[in-house]
RNA sequence: GCGCCUGUAGCUCAGUGGAUAGAGCAUCGGUCUUCGGAACCGAGGGUCGGGGGUUCGAAUCCCUCCGGGCGCGCCA
């Protein structure tokens, strides 16, 4: 299966070799990037297309491919098989080799992943409104930017979650006026319960209708800003109390996000003159109808003249371009960061680019430095609008979550009536957020994808429930056996039918697979080879008999692929910000 | 108008300049007295939006047109 089978453990075995004998075939350049995954998985697990050699050898790609195939073969007799096929050499590891890397993969509580130099990231994230509702907006970028978070620990690096909350700016007025109209007491119960969405509402309906309301909102305004003590308690009212509730739905998605987390805007406030100064002293700061702006160059506006960032806005406030620079600042030079990731919506793809433009013009990073935007797409419905609720309205991401959980346990009670209902409602929890979860990471993320309750939750398909059913199947084998798990070290694993070779092939990729997934940012691939490890175990379950098999030393090598497939599922589960219970 | 993203099987989606473009779902057919049937095996189904170009070779890179989405100055 092509993108699933990389084998970069058999492209290390081999390459040396490979490279010699293209050499010896008279091949010369970077003979190195010949050398790669082969796309017909039945012929070989690796490849090289000898077609561009032709010219440079004057001899047909067939012939080429024949005479390397037949240098190679003897030396790489007992790591792979070498054959030739229509001008590419095939390289296809051999079953005794597999099995010896999985031999060594067994006893190692990392699958094969390798620790990697360790670098500091700061993973830009979540990012809710205060007094705001959490909607199916803040979904993917918590999910996405979470699995990229464990990912990137688990691969070794210092990893800064920051939560850029918007807990700042001008809406704040309005939002400490309301709080007075309510009394505090009577707000902060409606924020507890979970009613952003009521209290902003009402905030901005006044703000729209009542002059001497948007009057006090602008005086509340200058009195945050400039410090006020009571503003600042008022202030921190609704603060807490959001955090309170996003704490909430956070632990019901299970991600890591906890208060030590939150760097939102106003904590960055204090930087903000400090950018402006940092820029006017490059001499890169222009005045543009009374704003200062910086001309990042290569962007124009709808009269086409070059289009600004804008630094500080005419009336002397800041905007988030000014505040992201600020976080640059912060990240780069307070925590000293070499990745800066920004796991946010694609709209704001220019915004991004032009703010980096900045940074990098004004050496606030440079070239060591990696910022990058991890954008994503939108959620859809099943007509391709985006996903609201039945009135228009954005969809709270507590209901959605709940009516996961719900749909989840359902379909337990349907299959799995006997279960006791509180151990069902703990698998509910596991299948229904980790279906939401796995439908948003599954597909490439910087495409829209369309929500499909049914899909999501099917326990067929590329699908969380399908993969976590694999691996509650293999618990169910372990409990069955009487065999404890971690299984002895040096145990035997034979690999003698297709389906437990093709499962073998699997495995031994995890840790390629992982990497891939980390390096480009894109947790799907890691979704679809996880599909293809699951979707090859139940080919070998089918086919070969485990409990019921009557050779001892065959019962062993089946139940190590099978320990070594719950691992793989339940670690790269672990890694998305899944669960895998032992049950469902 | 300018810019970015996007278009692949009926549906939802993979696909790194390589071979006959792949999964899952759905459909149709088959297997098995079930190590958890929530199974497995197989089949049909494609002008990769259209057209040019580069290349030994293009879904992939370039140009152009069409469809869809988003963005484009003091909101974030």
């Amino acid at each position: 299966m092509h993108g699933v089978n990389q084998m970069r453990i058999l492209e290390q075995a081999v390459k040396e070799k490979a490279t010699a004998a293209l050499s010896a075939a008279g091949a010369s350049g970077d003979l190195e990037n010949l050398l790669g995954p082969a796309t017909v998985e039945e012929l070989g697990d690796l490849a090289v297309p000898c077609h561009s050699l032709a010219p440079l050898l004057k001899r047909s790609p067939v012939d080429i491919a024949e005479s390397i195939s037949s240098s190679l073969a003897p030396v790489l007799s007992g790591i792979a098989e070498v054959s030739a096929v229509s001008g590419f050499v095939n390289i296809k590891a051999e079953p005794k080799w597999l099995a010896a890397r999985l031999c060594e993969i067994l006893p190692d509580d990392r699958l094969g992943v390798s620790i990697e130099e360790t670098r500091v990231a700061a993973v830009d994230y979540s990012s809710p409104n205060v007094a705001k509702e959490m909607h199916v907006g803040h979904l993917r970028s918590t999910v996405i930017g979470d699995a990229i978070v464990r990912m990137l620990m688990h691969k070794g690096h210092t990893v800064h979650r920051e939560n850029h909350v918007g807990d700042w700016g001008t809406p704040f007025g309005m939002l400490i006026e309301h709080l007075l109209d309510l009394g505090e007491g009577n707000a902060a119960d409606e924020l507890g319960v979970g009613d952003l969405d009521g209290f902003y509402k009402q905030a901005r309906a006044k703000f729209n209708s009542d002059e001497i309301f948007v009057e006090r909102s602008r005086n509340r305004v200058v009195m945050l800003q400039s410090g006020d003590e009571e503003t600042l308690r008022l202030w921190r009212v609704l603060v807490d109390e959001s955090m309170r509730y996003f704490n909430e739905v956070y632990g019901m998605l299970g991600v890591l996000l906890t208060n030590e987390d939150i760097m939102g805007e106003s904590n960055y406030h204090h930087l903000l003159p400090d950018v402006v100064t940092r820029l006017e002293n490059l001499g890169i700061l222009e005045d543009s109808d009374g704003a200062k702006v910086v001309y990042p160059g290569g962007w124009v506006n709808r009269e086409g003249e070059p289009m600004p960032l804008i630094i500080q806005k005419a009336d002397g406030g800041y905007n988030y371009a000014t505040t992201d620079l600020a976080c640059i600042i912060d990240r780069v030079e307070r925590i000293g960061c070499n990745d800066l990731l920004y796991v946010v919506g694609a709209p704001q793809t220019q915004h991004f680019k032009m703010v980096f433009e900045v940074a990098s013009k004004a050496g606030l990073m440079d070239n060591s430095h990696n910022a990058t935007h991890i954008n994503f797409g939108s959620v859809l419905d099943s007509d391709g609008k985006i996903l609201k609720s039945r009135e228009g309205e954005a969809i709270k991401l507590v209901d959605l979550l709940n009516e996961s959980v719900v749909r989840a346990e359902q379909a337990i009670a349907d299959r799995n009536p006997s279960i006791d209902p509180k151990q069902r409602r703990e698998i509910a929890k596991a299948i229904g957020i980790g279906a939401v979860k796995y439908a948003d990471l599954s597909t490439e993320r910087t495409k829209d994808y369309v929500f499909d309750w049914d899909r999501m939750l099917s326990f067929d398909g590329n699908t969380s429930p399908y993969l976590q059913y694999a691996h509650a199947r293999i618990c169910s084998i372990f409990r069955r056996s009487l065999i404890a798990r971690p299984l002895p070290d040096g145990t035997a694993i034979t690999l003698l039918h297709p389906e437990e070779i093709l499962l073998a092939r699997r495995l031994v990729n995890f840790s390629a697979m992982v990497d891939e997934s980390l390096h480009t940012y894109s947790p799907h691939r890691l979704c679809t080879y996880l599909h293809s490890v699951a979707s090859a175990f139940a080919s070998f379950y089918e086919n070969c008999p485990v409990l019921s098999s009557e050779d001892d030393l065959v019962r062993l090598s089946r139940l190590a692929l099978c320990d070594l497939t719950a691992r793989t599922l339940s670690t790269g589960l672990g890694l998305l910000g899944i669960d895998s219970p032992e049950q469902m």
